[in-house]
DNA sequence: GACCTTATTGAGAATGAGACTCATTTTAAT
DNA sequence: ATTAAAATGAGTCTCATTCTCAATAAGGTC
């Protein structure tokens, strides 16, 4: 009889380097843009797509869905997005508590609340 | 010198096809849903797509991403969505006046308030 | 350190939603 | 009827993301 199989995760420094760059910044990047800050190391694409759908599983980042593109969010906590629709920025905003589960009865298991605007930013008015 | 342009919007039975679609269903179909249920008038899925962008821009309906994909609502008031995890199926939830411009400052012009509560509904569970 | 099992990688192909092209068809004004 | 321009649709193209699979490397074991 063997032993049970490892299932070991291992540590190769490919998710290392994902998990540092998406937790280092704020600014919503796309798993591209993720590669592009990783092109010196030589990292594949697929592989970036790879180890950010894990972080996105074991609930280390949240994933943003923002006008076709998948962006990621080292801000796990609860909290709303606006996106400038002329300069494309996203960003953070607070959510207030009252609206964690507001008006949903039918919902009987409430993973998450996405909450958006959508506007012209200050910076580009 | 010429008369202007007549810019005229011409009326065909495909326009109207996919309006009365849309307008006549309350389950978020996607362009590619409103297409099969014109197959039998041999509508063109980019026409399909047109139109939407038409109805979409003019304000008629509502476009709404969901899982990789955009869904057509036709109800154009403020409202928020909830989806389901497991049989993926989306609805509308009644979105609290008071959310409107809660916390968005940074926001001069605010055009859209996108709400979406996500996890497994009461038939699911 | 050498060896081995297997998780991980990455280049490229596959996928799929949606936008674009352009030759053909149709509207509607004259 | 004529006809110019708008509208259509089959197919092509784009682009994000996923899949494939041969090659590589992590980390036990001896």
């Amino acid at each position: 009889m063997r032993k049970d199989p490892p299932v070991a995760r291992r540590a190769t420094w490919q998710k290392v380097a994902v998990r540092d760059e998406v937790l280092n910044r704020h600014d919503h990047p796309t798993a591209a843009e993720i590669h592009a800050s990783l092109r010196s190391t030589g990292i594949g694409l697929a592989t970036v797509y790879r180890h950010l759908a894990n972080l996105v599983e074991e609930g280390t980042v949240r994933a943003v869905e923002h006008d076709g593109e998948t962006r990621y969010d080292c801000n796990t906590g609860p909290h709303a997005h606006a996106a400038c629709t002329r300069c494309g920025e996203l960003w953070d905003v607070p959510l207030p508590a009252l609206l964690a589960k507001n008006g949903v009865e039918r919902m009987s298991v409430l993973d998450e609340v996405h909450l958006t605007y959508a506007g012209v930013c200050s910076a580009c008015d």
